[in-house]
DNA sequence: CGCTTAAAGCAAAGATCGTTGCGTTAGGAG
DNA sequence: CTCCTAACGCAACGATCTTTGCTTTAAGCG
């Protein structure tokens, strides 16, 4: 009984159904007028289910949208550090243009502050990946303001602004920019990883 | 009977109060454990007065999240730009370091979304009014990308690393990014102001 | 100083949510 | 195949929340 969790078949089939629904109703209705039965309704799940497996609204709207992205994808990784930041960055833009996404994240927005498990943790953690890497002229900090912040903005209070073009302006930015002074300033934030 | 809407008296406490209470209760519990019923009761006003003037809790959160920083107050504009943006910048950190408004900001991101009437829009036309002052060597877009975006991000899942310098830090990568190219693309953004 | 009516209070009915106890289904180990 | 039990379904209850019709208060105007 190594684990003791079930993993596949029905339950498995239960989180999928309730994903979707929970990814219709956010799409349609915003991250603000969902509610639990309502999802269980359209996954045709009971909202006992639900309940006993998040315990709350919030908390299974962060979970939701923390593990919508990637479990353990691989970074970019061609050596050349200008390509791989604006693959990374670009599939962060790519994968939260979609209304689905985005509406998540807003909801995923209202559950973080006092804790360090919100919903993208794991975007920073691999920031401190990618500023780690040997020669990068930036910090782990710099990642954050320079091109995860502003994508992450954009996303929530100006999605319709969100253009293809925006990771590689970002990334230009963090790359032109002068290392003054910094950069010794970074690892301070995501120490997690 | 010039505007038939009563703005004086009784109506400008109630509204006080219950701005206070949820302000209270938001700081105290997070915005999403809020409900309507309970800041009436904090607030010694009966449910009925809320739901009647604002509809529901998104709407208003959303709303009391919008006009808490400002009705009109005056932008900085000593002559010298980069005192200016940074003194700017400053009260916006200095605003959002406080517990309650960055509780109130995701409690308005998480209704944010499609509409250009989020609780940040004031903050982007007054982008747009830095920008084009005489001699700006940025765009309002630049301003939103540079400044507010890391500020807001930071207050939003990060708000333990909100440290008084961070509007001198955001505004000097502005002032010192190579103009390159750009400075064309300003305004496409913040039109409405 | 009265009139008009916007806005608040009150109370009760109706809808929705969250919890809990118990029976049923089915994953996983032996 | 069989047993054990994690996870789901069901049903009923209590606790909120939300709406609605009516009454009362007081802001703004003549």
């Amino acid at each position: 009984m190594s684990t003791g969790k079930r993993t596949g078949g029905r339950s498995a089939v239960v989180l999928a159904q309730v994903r979707h629904a929970v990814e219709d109703l956010v799409k349609e209705r915003g991250a603000e007028r969902v509610t639990i039965p309502l999802i269980a309704e359209r996954a045709g799940v009971n909202p006992t289910s639900i309940y006993r497996r998040w315990g709350d609204l919030p908390t299974m709207l962060n979970d939701i949208a923390t593990y919508r992205l990637d479990p353990d994808r691989p970074l970019p990784d061609t050596g050349e550090p200008r390509a791989d930041l604006v693959a990374w960055a670009g599939e962060i833009v790519e994968h939260y243009a979609k209304p689905v996404n985005a509406a998540l994240l807003r909801g995923g927005a209202a559950a973080a502050g006092e804790t360090e498990s919100d919903c993208l943790r794991n975007r920073r953690a691999e920031a401190v990946v990618l500023a780690s890497r040997s020669g990068a002229p930036f910090a782990a900090d710099d990642l954050i303001d320079l091109v995860i912040s502003p994508i992450i903005y954009r996303v929530i209070f100006l999605p319709w602004t969100l253009t293809p073009d925006l990771a590689a302006r970002c990334v230009d930015r963090l790359l032109t920019q002068r290392t003054s002074g910094g950069q010794a300033a970074g690892g301070e934030v995501a120490s997690e990883a």
